[in-house]
DNA sequence: CCGAAACAGCACTAATCTACTGCCGATTCG
DNA sequence: CGAATCGGCAGTAGATTAGTGCTGTTTCGG
């Protein structure tokens, strides 16, 4: 239904939020660490969905964790070095678009029975393409900063 | 998991077939209707899946009927007039992309609770503007056209 | 040393959505 | 009148999603 999952809501809230944090921590210091907890009594989201794509993102690469009774998350970059790309991929894996993503010859999983014939395999896979250079162009940062126009948000990309 | 449904390839694979058709009929006439069992024939697709497909593109304007024994379908505008936002649209819907798609005033579906403090509703509602653009500047022409080059698609916005 | 806080991993359930099928009525051609 | 075709409705099985619970491991603080 080309639509993100509750997960990945959850997960940019998060993320949002601590880009804000960041932003007001001094340059050059390393932002304080926020448990999922805290993040769930600021947002009514459900406390283990936040911790489960919290989880994810670590496992991206796009969080640092820390554990024990003082520990949290933090970002492991800076919010205009995180795309939205990266973020939807630590979340719930590269979109695909179709159900024929990207099994070019590795298709033994008995899938797609109108490849040989497909008319439009190869269009809905530049299709793929150009979503994934728009969420690639989209940072972080983009999406914290909401004083930006509404242009704002593909700067990048144009 | 950002990814189209199998009634919108079906239809998209119709679609395709039929710009195809329409392109290599003389200019100025009408190109003959094609039967949903027709397409059936030539692509391993459900037939009645593909029919139900077919009557979202007729009931979204995109598609022309003919009934009776010599009935079928046929483009309703050339190829070049139809966008791949139209197709998905009639097929599935708008692109929401989130749980909380446009329910801006009437929210009173009693959806979103995170709503009245949620920092990812403007930006992520920016993003999709940006799908839905990027949609809106394929053209049915550009998807059956399949000498194009890869950056071909999305000559219509650069 | 011990307990509380927090991350980490696993399995499970209920609801929703998807894919697919079948049947019957209406329309049109021959 | 019969066959082919669109048109509409309902129903089923499987996959996906959303959400919850429990247990283990790490770390801080007393």
């Amino acid at each position: 239904m080309l639509r993100l999952t509750k997960r990945t809501e959850y997960g940019l809230i998060a993320l949002v939020h601590m880009a804000e944090l960041a932003a007001e921590c001094p340059v050059g210091e390393e932002p304080e660490v926020i448990s999922a907890r805290a993040i769930g009594d600021l947002f009514p989201v459900p406390r283990r969905m936040l911790a489960e794509a919290l989880k994810h993102l670590q496992q991206g690469g796009l969080l640092e964790s820390t554990r024990g009774v003082r520990g949290g998350y933090r970002l492991s970059r800076p919010a205009d070095e995180i795309s939205l790309g990266e973020i939807v991929a630590a979340l719930e894996g590269a979109p695909t678009l179709t159900s024929c993503a990207g099994m070019g010859a590795a298709s033994s999983d008995g899938g797609c029975e109108v490849e040989p014939v497909c008319p439009i395999r190869s269009p809905l896979s530049r299709l793929r393409s150009g979503i994934w250079t728009l969420f690639e162009g989209v940072t972080l940062q983009a999406l914290a900063d909401r004083s930006s126009d509404p242009a704002g948000l593909f700067s990048a990309t144009g």
